[in-house]
DNA sequence: GGTGCAACTGACCGATCAGTCAATTTTTCC
DNA sequence: GGAAAAATTGACTGATCGGTCAGTTGCACC
């Protein structure tokens, strides 16, 4: 691939990051990248096309390092709290550089255009499907581990991703990401009840 | 207040709520309401200023919602199960009317915004901790109802606002209400481990 | 019935937006 | 070394954006 062409990626991660998607001009990413417009169309046919192919990087690179807490040998419980510190990482190396928390790219684009663009949603909600998959079989450690044996691993996952995008939410208004890991405590009574409620 | 001006807002939120903010331009808000160019900005000085306006009438009416369950005579874990259908059945109204759902103003804001313009994202902040208001007097009691005697109730509603605005943007991606009803059941075990955690 | 003011009108403005394109340079490969 | 392909250039376009403004209407109050 393109150098180039992954340098604007990179530039329009970073840039949507801080101010998201619509208030970030092409001529701005393309300025930042040091490349002109032509180029920028030469490798993207629009500007949602470069949007698509920064969710699909960024989503990887947050499915990895779940992947990866998924496959240590620690503690279930301490894998689910571990999982919550992996974006509130990514928040504070950003909060360093920048200045500001910035929340998260896929949550952004979802309120943004996800009525909007139904390319876009569609990537994002493969993304955060993407996100689940790794998480899921901590979920069911974690089922085995504390005895919650009606527990869905499938909504789980998916509630324990929504605690992370809301701490993020929460990050990036306070400025804090603190928020983020305000929030993983809590994910494991969260199962808890979920699974009790779920046996109804 | 005017009837106009009125109509400017309830208009205004609609929309915003739809497509976002970017996404709707103030020619789209006036045609929509019935209005002229100039009379909006005879009300509004900007854009930005009916969207403070539309966020301050809507936060209200979600905390009245809060406070009138707080004030209810349910059981503490009941009440907490009722905050989430206030958004939930929003969403489920809203979706009805426009046939898809939609997120929440606050949340599509701070994404939005909350780094660009710095009222709205002022604005914002006041809003959430609004909703956090009659939303701490509920995690007290369930703190005497469960014996959680270490639960900060400050950070528990933090919590639970973080939760609902979680499964808020999971409504919106999946286009699902039931996103944010499915996360009622796991808010209880949140703060059962949230004030275990804040003991060390 | 006239005066003053708020409500309202709609054409208009400069700025900025995403996107285009014909021309040029660089790289690749035989 | 030469030709084809890929990368790059940057001025340009039409549309749309938020916002302006000089002027008109309608209503309240004396």
């Amino acid at each position: 691939m393109s150098e180039t062409r992954a340098r604007l990626i990179e530039t329009a991660t970073d840039l949507f990051l801080g101010k998201g998607y619509g208030a970030v001009g092409t001529s701005q990413i393309c300025s930042t990248a040091g490349v002109n417009k032509g180029t920028f169309y030469h490798f993207f046919p629009s500007k949602s096309a470069l949007l698509i192919a920064a969710i699909e990087k960024y989503t990887k690179s947050f499915e990895d390092a779940f992947e990866q807490i998924a496959q240590s040998d620690a503690a279930a419980p301490e894998k689910l709290a571990a999982l919550f510190e992996v974006p509130a990482a990514a928040n504070r190396s950003w909060r360093k550089r920048n200045g500001f928390s910035q929340g998260c790219l896929l949550g952004n684009v979802i309120v943004e255009l996800g009525t909007v663009d139904d390319a876009v949603r569609q990537a994002s909600q493969k993304a955060l499907r993407q996100w689940e998959k790794p998480i899921e079989p901590i979920i069911a450690e974690i089922a085995i581990f504390e005895g919650l044996h009606s527990l869905d691993t499938s909504k789980g996952a998916r509630c324990v991703v929504s605690m992370i995008q809301g701490g993020l939410l929460l990050a990036k208004l306070n400025n804090d990401p603190g928020e983020i890991s305000a929030m993983a405590p809590a994910a494991l009574g969260a199962l808890h009840t979920l699974s009790a409620k779920s046996k109804n």
